[in-house]
DNA sequence: AAGAGGCCCTGATAGC
DNA sequence: TGCTATCAGGGCCTCT
């Protein structure tokens, strides 16, 4: 679900939410995630204090006491929900599914404090968990991904170097995580309109120009959406205080057969797939 | 070595 | 109504 604006936003809601507050207990109803849950899991991670909430890509990492670390990837339909006590609706900032109740099934994991649960739901379970004992495990699973786009190191010779040699496509580039990471299916598309790039032209025929566009736009589209609170494309009909309206701004994703929205462009954006996922562009402005 | 494709899952929706 | 097919914000593994 969630790609890199989406997990910065549930990073701030949680640091606000749990920072320096202790983990009593965990409860793991279902082991099977992406990778499954050891059975040290819990004692692992009972009775140690958050000291830090921090985000690499699309990776939550909870720091704990003792500079232990667990890191939380959502896969594709990962939310966690806060429920307080004596509380029986949840504060949706943590969601970007924005039901009003707590989902009935699949909520796998829970941790609990003294005043609230942290509760995560997956239907799909292709998210996951790891715990790291220390910060240099941690640094060495997280090593094999490339730069965030946010990132300094995303620039004109990492690029270059990186895919000035490609025969893939650009989307698919964009999308793989270890060449750049952070980036998923909704922001490829959107940045790539923005940089007007065809999705599917190859890295090693884009020119020194298209790398400095997609450097721009890739930092330019991510700033904007957690600006905007992330993009929310399920149920948002219970939106609400800041979260998840970048969608409103989609230029091309879910827009096929829409007029392309460069005001002076006649054609319409083109939902094609490349690799087995959607992809949406308009042919016009995007060469 | 890089790239393409399959697969892991459940749920919502479209189409018959 | 009830079936089936398709698609969904991801990423790892295997094969070529």
């Amino acid at each position: 679900m969630p790609e890199l604006p989406e997990v910065e936003i549930v990073k701030q809601s949680l640091q606000k939410a749990a920072k320096f507050k202790k983990i009593n207990r965990v409860l793991v109803n279902n082991r099977n995630l992406r990778f499954k849950i050891d059975n040290k899991f819990e004692n692992n991670i009972k009775n140690k204090r958050i000291t830090e909430v921090k985000r690499f890509a699309k990776f939550l990492i909870i720091k704990l006491d003792k500079k232990n670390f667990l890191l939380i990837h959502f896969g594709m339909s990962g939310t966690l929900h806060i429920i307080r006590k004596n509380q029986k609706k949840y504060h949706t900032n943590l969601s970007f599914y924005h039901s009003q109740e707590l989902p009935k099934k699949h909520n796998h994991i829970e941790f609990v404090f003294s005043n609230f649960k942290l509760i995560y739901n997956d239907p799909r379970r292709f998210g996951f968990m790891r715990y790291f004992s220390n910060y240099i495990k941690l640094k060495n699973y997280l090593n094999k991904y490339g730069p965030e786009p946010l990132s300094k190191n995303f620039n004109i010779s990492y690029l270059k170097k990186n895919i000035s040699k490609r025969e893939k496509n650009i989307k698919n580039i964009l999308i793989d995580q270890y060449i750049v990471s952070g980036i998923g299916n909704i922001y490829a598309s959107e940045i790539l309109f923005y940089c007007k790039i065809n999705p599917q032209k190859k890295g090693s025929e884009l020119k020194v120009k298209s790398f400095e566009r997609i450097i721009k736009f890739s930092k330019y589209v991510l700033n904007r959406a957690i600006l905007k609170g992330g993009s929310s494309i399920k149920n948002f009909k219970n939106i609400e205080l800041k979260s998840g309206y970048y969608q409103n701004e989609f230029k091309v994703y879910g827009k096929d057969n829409q007029q392309c929205s460069n005001a002076k462009c006649k054609f319409k954006v083109k939902k094609v797939f490349i690799s087995n996922r959607s992809t949406f562009y308009c042919k016009n402005c995007q060469k």
